[in-house]
DNA sequence: CGATTTCATTTTGTATACAATATTTAAAAC
DNA sequence: GTTTTAAATATTGTATACAAAATGAAATCG
């Protein structure tokens, strides 16, 4: 049957992988739909159609639905269903100043907490960023900020991993010119954990979460998150 | 049969109610049992158990423990089930401190957004609070943090129902003259919205969080949350 | 025609069934 | 007596089944 063609879901799962932590692949995949325009606030998730598209039960998927509406990106309704929540463009924005709150606050720690060792790793991390073509640009961003967040203790780190999640990432290819804003982002955080100034350091993280904010709404616009979807 | 005796699940489900949300019901009540110390850190949560307690089958039931996976009260680990997360003191101070950075955020906002009329009825609820009996208190702190939070954007909102939800409340049967230290907090928030001092509000909202957290895990000590289970 | 009710269909929520994996217990080897 | 191995048992993860509720469509009434 070739309903696939009209099923917004479609995908192959976990191709000859083992079988186990379904619902986790399931979170992901919807949560990537979501994050990447695919599904657009108000669209009702189909745990049929899914069910068919990725070969599963709806058991897991209802599961996966669940941790996603715990991370707000649907709105899980008793007896209604699943819905895309109708994030605005504030709620991104606002979502990346909780983010920048939170990071700020551990960059802070970080500058008078890391060792001399930490900084030169930093900074190697940080050439390497600045050099790496756009495609490797991800990895070290995330080593960059992964170093610094090993610094918190464990429930931010906690609440760092779900603020992080829940938002789209990848905005190289939607954002003109990200990639030099991200690196004079971290040039700055650098700078101030190298001069070991705390304010600094959390004041620059703020900002470069700020510009991830934007950015990141941005991506969304121009995926077409916000276009009406026929 | 008599294994509810030996099994710390037993309640009656919704009695009289109608059917459906069965896994949110189920969620708070495990919640419960976790902050109130009836099930201590490594504790092994059994379906089985839960099931034939509240009479209630294992699909609910998983749905409950992925939402308590989410907000780090268990360990769900794929093939191995759910277990109860081995919080620390540094945890829940760490994560009060989090929710006093949010919520001193807000303070802020509230001390500059707030009307004349926010403000009266601010202190017509902190009134109240502070001449109620310890039974009310509970009730009119809430309304004072909820007023105050109602001037956060929606996403912050969101995080700050999810940071409270995880975490002990009800401090006044096992903490000492919490009560006393509530009132005086709220004092302080109070003064510094009514002076306009966004700063001092940010300020007093944090400490009054911080003392929250000294509570939250004092009252988890009281309840026995961190003995040996025998 | 437009609104409202009734009936058919779809979709959800919960229960149950069963295969796969972990855990425990018992036996065997060293 | 301790460690390994092997069988038995219990528990998980996923699929399926079915009743209850919501949605949508037809029919009835104003």
């Amino acid at each position: 049957m070739s309903d696939a063609v009209e099923n917004p879901y479609v995908k192959v799962m976990n191709p000859g992988g083992q079988r186990g932590g379904l619902a986790d692949e399931i979170a992901a995949y919807v949560r990537s739909l979501v994050l990447t325009g695919a599904l657009k606030p108000g669209h009702k998730i189909d745990q049929e159609a899914i069910g068919s598209a990725l070969d599963v039960s709806r058991s897991p998927i209802r599961e996966a639905l669940v941790v996603l509406g715990q991370e707000g990106l649907l709105d899980v309704t008793p007896r209604r269903g699943a819905f895309v929540a109708d994030l605005t463009r504030e709620d991104i924005i606002d979502h990346y100043e909780l983010f920048g709150l939170v990071s700020g606050r551990v960059a802070e720690m970080a500058a008078s907490v890391f060792s001399d060792d930490d900084i030169s790793e930093l900074k190697s991390i940080h050439d390497r960023f600045a050099n790496a073509p756009i495609s490797e640009h991800s990895k070290f961003n995330n080593e960059f900020h992964r170093l610094i967040n090993s610094v918190a203790p464990r429930r931010t780190r906690w609440l760092l991993g779900l603020l992080e999640r829940s938002v789209p990432a990848n905005f190289y290819d939607f954002v003109q010119e990200w990639d030099k804003t991200a690196v004079h982002g971290h040039d700055e955080i650098l700078e101030a954990i190298v001069a070991r100034d705390g304010t600094a350091a959390r004041e620059a993280m703020e900002r470069h979460l700020h510009d991830s904010g934007v950015a990141a709404a941005d991506s969304l616009l121009a995926r077409g998150f916000w276009e009406e979807s026929k």
